[in-house]
DNA sequence: AAAAGATACAACCGCTCCCTG
DNA sequence: CCAGGGAGCGGTTGTATCTTT
């Protein structure tokens, strides 16, 4: 029972996570940074291993994260970098900072592979292996599977070094690793291509406040499953936020606050409401002048002139 | 109204890479 | 240089929810 659980079979918790363990997790977190992360079961308590923390983590409590919702925009940047990448989603999800990387990869396959294919279909001549064979690669040769990984890996690695002279130019760099959470740099980066615009002088208490919201979202669900246990957890965030705002002089957001802000997000549907992603043109030109100096203009054009009709 | 089928997505698993001693 | 272990990535699965019959 009280022993330290590190990914062995007995003792270490599986499946959903309940509100407790995600207040525990969090409120962790707040308090020491993410990272680290063989060290969270052992300090917290928790009967998970340090990869199911991490995964909980960077994949739905993290604060920043846009769920569901995909814009046309988000489609097609999506799109466009899968076919430019192949299944490679931490290097897509790289340039959507609001996304993950498992969002995008469930949202790939189940709406964007099948939307591709309807379009496909509906023009009448099936191109063949058009982009790369990288989409779903099972039918594409071995020859062309390793020209395919060593182009990608060598794309990659431009992108990157492009990309890191950008933030450097912008003095942008991210020294965020030791200073969590006084810093003013984003923390909870989990991909290495890292370009983000400037994050805001009041990001951190926005960042915290989304934290509490990404969990206050779940509390209609939590209700539904445990209606003992919603409302501590509710109370439980309510004074964690609190708690974390005054400490660091933060504003402290209420339910209220909170909601109205989640309802805002997810209501997308909205129009003239919807959440533009900050500096999508300018992180898809990035991404454009990259690939261009690969040579790879025509694809890019398209990509620049379908981003045009939408801007 | 209920059962069956389809879909969406959170979470897990296994592998690779990389860092440290 | 090498071995061990942690972190991260991509594929896959299990299950809750939605849709159809």
């Amino acid at each position: 029972m009280g022993r330290p659980p590190c990914c062995d079979k007995i003792g270490v918790k599986k499946g959903p996570w309940t509100p407790e363990e995600d207040i525990i997790l969090v409120s962790y977190i707040q308090q020491n940074g993410p990272g680290n992360w063989r060290s969270v079961p052992t300090n917290t308590g928790l009967m998970r291993c340090s990869k199911s923390c991490r995964l909980r983590w960077t994949n739905y409590l993290r604060p920043g994260i846009k769920r569901g919702n995909f814009t046309d925009q988000e489609d097609n940047m999506i799109i466009h970098l899968q076919a430019l990448l192949g299944n490679r989603w931490a290097a897509i999800a790289s340039y959507l900072p609001q996304r993950t990387d498992n969002d995008i990869k469930n949202y790939w396959n189940t709406h964007l592979k099948k939307k591709l294919h309807t379009n496909n279909s509906d023009q009448g001549n099936h191109h063949h292996h058009h982009h790369h064979g990288a989409s779903t690669s099972s039918s594409s040769s071995e020859a062309t599977t390793i020209a395919k990984g060593q182009w990608e890996r060598k794309l990659q690695t431009d992108i990157n070094k492009a990309k890191q002279a950008l933030t450097e130019a912008l003095s942008l760099d991210n020294k965020s690793t030791t200073s969590w959470p006084q810093t003013t740099t984003i923390p909870p980066i989990n991909h290495q291509p890292v370009m983000l615009p400037p994050p805001a002088d009041n990001s951190i208490a926005t960042t915290y406040a989304f934290s509490a919201e990404n969990i206050a979202r779940l509390l209609p669900n939590w209700l539904k499953n445990s209606p003992k246990s919603s409302q501590t957890s509710s109370d439980s965030i309510e004074t964690l936020n609190h708690q974390f705002a005054s400490d660091h002089g933060f504003k402290h957001y209420t339910n209220s606050e909170i909601s109205e802000t989640t309802s805002f997000l997810q209501d997308e549907s909205k129009p003239g409401m919807e959440v533009q992603i900050p500096s999508l043109s300018f992180l898809e030109k990035c991404l454009v002048d990259d690939a261009a100096a690969q040579g790879h203009e025509g694809l890019m054009n398209m990509c620049l002139e379908e981003s045009d009709s939408l801007f």
